[in-house]
RNA sequence: CGCGGGGUAGAGCAGUUUGGUAGCUCGUCGGGCUCAUAACCCGGAGGUCGAGGGUUCAAGUCCCUCCCCCGCAACCA
């Protein structure tokens, strides 16, 4: 055991703000195929996942509900864990952000990096929603608003702790470049190259004041880990890094796998490695961004009604049947399409036609011409030596998909297998066999072959299905754990002639599709709201308010698009003659050309604070009306005889 | 010219590295079989391989140009 090659493959920690959805399960299911197939090829595998429980929202959220945090997040984590219990995602260990040992770990880590001054105090300037009492950078703003309220922002800043990610940069371009294999798939791997690390990394903001709910930073209280490094730190925190009894860590770091969605391959693949490099630790093998399942071609989100639970599918319909579903369908690392009638047919035709149906009729026949006895074969025909070579070549080639995290290929050459032995009771006739003496020979050999086939599929299936090849030895017959194992599949022929098969139930039902998707798909198309968010109403405001707020008429003098943006004009404007002229930028690029715009009357906010644009400076804005979708917009203008610079109030 | 992915039969996809009769699953039509979960097996119909141009004896595959979709980024004062 010891001496047993090991493999680490961790989930990313998920953050249980709600429960899980479909996409979600599909992560899972993903790492625990891939560990339970390391286990069956002998490794010493270790399976974490997780979840990431600090954050203003769970905060806000645990709030609204009158309970803490904490009791929130126990509830939620509670649920996790049985929809993992559920689809049989089998972990070691369940690291929780929360936990002692976790938080521990990253005060540990903040101190050192502080101390060797990886870590360094600053300002942080952000944008901060008083209401909300929350900072948002940039990206996080909406339509330059709250994303969460709606309300305006304004720019802050407060004292902070940074991560130099900065001072590693070339370092880790270097690193990316001589390890191809460390961002995969290789899309993503370029993505991260060209538009991240080349044009050069921020140092990053790595702790809070505003933010009480997460894990104060030891030496100076007022401040809490912000977000990446909490959360990245669970997957040497959960095997014991920097404590005493570090046995785990010493023996499963560094990670082989980091199974990630594709939308934090970023921060798995250049916050992380960053940190282990400080910290003067060795980086995962392995960063691996898989798709999304989409519906109806849009991203599964709880605002647009369309989540999909699992938990209500795997009682449904059997976890096994999920699982393959979700492993078969897509291609791992592209996005891939989920639709119940996708589900339904894949159900129908490869579990219970192909898969369940051979097995059925496999067994049928052993009982009806061999008294349920598995007989003896004779001397191998062509026929039956080209099934036989498919059946040992199998194995091979599931090998190489699953190295490869290509798990829909793997089954594609499984079920080319369970096609061929249904081809083979076609080509052989058992049912013609079983008339003549001569042909009951014959048919000892073809029964034979096939539950032989059956035992290397049941192997083949475990770690995508692992609770079906249970059912399938039964009816076989084989209770002998030693014919259970990869290892078994060589040579062809470890059946004992004489074991008793036994027809059970079938593998999985056929279903009615037609009925069941009236039955059970929830209406999306209706539950699908057209109007998501009706536009938040304001507080109102006093004329005073108002009042500060400085109009004024203008004229666009000058008008062009900025470069390299879609929806820029820079516009010049003259306020009248004794007025300084201005330079305004627009996002009216999509609607209004340059020459349009030249010669128009606008209205001017004239006293808005000056922002850099595209690296213009802004001086203003001018108003427009638009519709919700901001797929009209119109520029408000006076009518004529208004002069330029006149008030507008 | 921001980066990346994609556009192949009604649907979902493979094939493009190393040019050489366009393939798989589902659906559809016809046939076979009766061991089996009305399952299984065989065959047919259905494609200008996003558009245009080029290289070549030969292009889904190589080169150029363009269009459309998606993601990321940027950005909408």
């Amino acid at each position: 055991m010891p001496n047993q090659e090991t493999f680490y493959i961790t989930t990313p920690i998920y953050y249980p703000s709600d429960n899980l959805h479909i996409g979600h399960a599909y992560c899972s299911v993903a790492a625990d195929t891939v560990a339970r197939y390391k286990k069956q090829e002998g490794f010493d595998v270790y399976f974490v996942t997780g979840t990431d429980e600090h954050g203003q929202k769970i905060e806000r959220k645990a709030a609204d509900k009158g309970v803490t945090p904490k009791a929130y997040v126990d509830e939620i984590v509670a649920g996790i864990k049985k929809l993992w219990t559920l689809m049989d995602v089998e972990y070691n260990d369940f690291i929780r952000t929360t936990d002692q040992r976790h938080i521990e770990c990253v005060q540990r880590e903040f101190k050192q990096l502080y101390e060797q001054g990886d870590i360094y105090k600053g300002q942080y300037e952000g944008w901060y929603c008083t209401p909300c009492e929350t900072f948002f950078t940039e990206l996080q703003l909406k339509d330059g608003k709250c994303p969460d309220c709606g309300r305006a922002v304004e720019r802050t800043t407060e004292e902070a702790y940074f991560l130099k990610l900065s001072k590693y940069q070339d370092w880790l371009i270097q690193y990316i470049e001589q390890h191809p294999d460390f961002i995969q798939p290789p899309s993503r791997k370029n993505e991260m190259l060209n538009n991240f690390l080349k044009p050069g990394l921020n140092d990053l903001c790595v702790s809070r004041t505003t933010v009480k709910w997460g894990i104060p930073v030891d030496f100076d209280p007022e401040h809490t880990v912000y977000v990446w490094m909490d959360a990245l730190s669970n997957y040497i925190s959960v095997l014991g890094y920097g404590t005493e009894d570090d046995r785990l860590y010493q023996r499963y770091w560094p990670a082989d796998i980091h199974l990630v969605g594709k939308e934090i391959v970023r921060f798995h693949s250049i916050i992380w490695p960053i940190m282990l490099k400080a910290l003067g630790l060795p980086l995962p093998k392995q960063i691996f961004g898989h798709g999304w399942l989409v519906l109806d071609g849009m991203k599964m989100s709880k605002s647009l009604g369309n989540v999909v639970d699992p938990v209500v599918l795997s009682k449904r319909y059997s976890s096994d049947a999920i699982r393959y579903f979700l492993m078969r369908e897509m291609p791992f690392g592209a996005d891939g399409q989920f639709s119940y009638e996708a589900l339904l047919k894949r159900i129908n035709a490869d579990l219970a036609n192909d898969l369940g149906n051979l097995l059925s009729r496999t067994v049928a026949m052993v009982e009806k011409y061999f008294g349920g006895s598995i007989p003896a074969p004779n001397a191998y025909q062509d026929l039956d030596n080209s099934l036989i070579s498919l059946a040992l070549a199998t194995p091979a080639k599931v090998r190489l998909q699953m190295n490869a995290l290509q798990f829909s290929a793997a089954l594609v050459d499984i079920w080319a297998l369970i096609g061929e032995a249904n081809r083979y009771i076609d080509l052989t006739a058992p049912w013609t066999l079983a008339k003549t003496d001569e042909g009951k020979e014959r048919l000892k050999t073809v029964l034979y072959v096939l539950c032989e086939c059956l035992r290397y599929i049941a192997v083949l299936i475990a770690p995508t299905m692992p609770q079906t090849p249970a059912r399938i030895y039964e009816q076989l017959g084989i209770a002998d754990a030693s014919l259970q194992t990869l290892a078994s599949l060589q040579p062809f022929g470890r059946i004992v002639p004489g074991t008793m098969v036994k027809k059970g139930e079938a593998l999985f039902p056929r279903i009615d599709v037609e009925k069941e998707l009236k039955d059970i798909v929830p209406d999306v198309k209706a539950t699908k709201p057209e109007t998501v968010e009706a536009a938040e109403e304001l507080p109102e405001i006093s004329i005073d308010d108002f009042g500060r707020v400085q109009l004024c008429v203008a004229r666009v003098i000058e008008a062009e698009k900025v470069p390299k943006s879609d929806k820029l004009l820079k516009l010049t404007l003259s306020l009248g003659e004794n007025e300084p002229q201005r330079t305004v930028c627009s996002g009216i690029a999509k609607f209004y050309t340059p020459e349009e715009m030249v010669g128009k009357q606008v209205v001017l906010v004239k006293n808005l604070k000056p922002v850099k644009l595209r690296g213009i400076l802004s001086e203003g804005m001018i108003l427009c009306s638009s519709d919700k979708d901001d797929k009209v917009l119109k520029i408000v203008s006076p009518e004529s005889g208004a002069a330029d610079g006149d008030i507008v109030r």
